[in-house]
DNA sequence: ATAGGCATGTAAGCAGTTACATGATTTA
DNA sequence: TAAATCATGTAACTGCTTACATGCCTAT
């Protein structure tokens, strides 16, 4: 299983709808997981099959009502028993580093304006971290939240956020220019 | 299309059997792309009947014969066209990253034993990167390569590995003593 | 008026994972 | 003698993506 448990694990910040997640997924922020609105919905469905969370229906004025999802006993136990096995080694793909490995062969142009995008994209994301991050230290100083906060699980892995965004734009900067030069002098053909 | 234009991109760097091409792609070097070898003899079984490479049986004494593949020319425009496409974000799923965000609600030990085993196989790969971009470069220094090196693609994205991986090892590192001290003092329930 | 946000789903298709299957040769 | 390396695949399953479908409310 997969996106299971990321889900589990975004529920134990508080009631979420399948709305909310999908925000939150999409992102990919608090979980390191990405998934679709779509993808949520139906495993929502399965979880609350299986016992591991329960809605409970919120009627709403002026705008359509939506389920709330909590975790259930059995779903708390399902992550302990998660957390305790053995990970996975992290997946990532990239279609973007995909392209740099062949950029000797095919036109560096295209290439270097996706660089350009996913370095901003990797920005606007890092300040978005950033700010979830003094959210949840609120007043506090880093380090006195790390040892004394009561849930620095999410602060943690926001952190990793930060690093990571920060090291891919960095690298797409640091690319772009060095592919740049490179069509400068062209001495490459 | 997916693992596709990963193989299309390997085999620019040569002539590659299924099981060599299953070996750089277990580790993930070269495309930024993990798949395990039974995707790709499918893959590689796709791209010939699409006419995007071609295989030649290769005759050996004393072990297995093999195939090895290289691209045609329709492949390289392929390559090409996918370079010129709108990049797709960057996928990551972490199953550890999820625990993390849950450690304040499940036992952090088995947490702490997986972030430590994530970091040495970080530093390794570290270790593995830094030795392909000496092989890349050769004599040359760094800079140098960069500016006047006939091919820098697969070095740029090997750098990119390093700092991955150094980003990696070192958030495993932190969030590790984080945790160990809480564990520590435990003022926490 | 139109765009964007709230809110929830279904269906079809493709990609990726896990398990199974085989067999010779080299190294420890 | 056991384990690792070379070498290639098939089959079943699960999970993820893309496209489709609906409808009200709010802000510009």
């Amino acid at each position: 299983m997969a996106l299971r448990h990321a889900v589990l694990a975004a529920l134990l910040d508080g009631e979420y709808s399948g709305y909310q997640l999908a925000k939150v997924f999409d992102v990919g922020v608090a979980n390191f997981w990405y998934a679709a609105p779509q993808q949520l919905y139906g495993e929502l469905a399965k979880l609350e099959r299986d016992g591991l969370i329960t809605g409970r229906q919120v009627i709403q004025r002026h705008r359509p009502n939506k389920r709330l999802f909590t975790l259930t006993g059995a779903g708390v136990a399902e992550l302990e028993r998660f957390a305790s096995a053995p990970a996975k080694p992290l997946v990532l793909r990239d279609d973007l580093a995909v392209k740099v490995h062949a950029v000797d062969h095919v036109d560096p142009e295209p290439v270097l304006a996706q660089l350009a995008e996913r370095a901003s994209t990797a920005a606007a994301k890092l300040a978005l971290y950033e700010r979830t991050l003094r959210e949840l230290r609120q007043d506090t100083d880093e380090e006195t939240f790390l040892r004394d906060g009561e849930r620095v699980g999410p602060y943690l892995t926001c952190l990793a956020g930060c690093r990571l965004e920060r090291t891919v734009h960095d690298w797409c900067v640091d690319t772009a220019r060095v592919l740049r030069q490179r069509a400068r002098t062209g001495s490459h053909p």
